[in-house]
DNA sequence: GATTACAGATTACATACGTAATCAAGTTTT
DNA sequence: AAAACTTGATTACGTATGTAATCTGTAATC
């Protein structure tokens, strides 16, 4: 997917991650999903719906009255994406003091310590 | 500083960089610093920290008819909290994912890997 | 004094975003 | 047939943001 990825707004990306969890969906789906976490009205979310599908971030199948949507771009796509602006915004781009920042503040488990190490293992080939 | 720290707006956080830099500041430095980097008019950058400080982000000192600005928050501050809201957002919390992402997909020095191993030995007690 | 320069205060305007309603057309229920 | 319901389309409104101008008071220059 060479298109670029459009910016998501908070609020929009909690859309897309209903759409990236459970794809396509009905409007009423994401509506659903949403309501346990939210405490927005339907008509909210069928807004950010149709400015998602404006910016080209989800597409859209109409099935007789009812439109099922999906997104156009994979959740890893918009992670990176994301990721990378963040980075670039708040570090400057310099990746590892943004590392050093988490790993020195944030509680990580055994486990977690152990793939991260193994992931820098396999780097340093 | 238990203060809540304010939402600070993306071109906002590029002011704020060069007077976490260069602290208290001038406008008219906070001009010059940010001519490199920015295409923005001096009015634009004046705007800027007026709303910085309206959102007491940033405070000031008058001396005679010029202003100097200073940041009301520490850099790393910021960073921390910008940091948490967005693996909140964008991970949902968990911050390992997020790490492992980075730690494939972007180019580390050795003397970067070594860095963070030792971190994640010290991690490990 | 008139003019210019300077720096902060205030205003401007368009877009993005958060939140949600109303409108409109089709379908279902009474 | 009329009323109610459903769903997408369109509209609404306030705040935030990007970008920058105009306004205002003071000081310096001519």
């Amino acid at each position: 997917m060479s298109k670029k990825i459009p910016k998501i707004s908070d609020a929009e990306w909690e859309v897309m991650n209903v759409l990236w969890d459970n794809s396509p969906s009905t409007a009423n789906e994401v509506i659903e999903a949403l309501q346990p976490k939210t405490d927005w009205k339907p008509k909210t979310i069928r807004t950010l719906l149709n400015r998602l599908v404006q910016k080209k971030a989800v597409g859209f199948n109409q099935e007789g009255k009812v439109y099922t949507f999906y997104p156009l771009f994979e959740e890893d796509e918009c992670r990176r994406a994301e990721a990378q602006s963040f980075i670039t915004r708040i570090y400057g781009g310099a990746l590892k003091p943004m590392i050093v920042q988490f790993l020195q503040e944030q509680s990580l488990s055994p486990e977690d310590i152990k793939e991260l190490r193994s992931i820098l293992d396999e780097k340093v080939q």
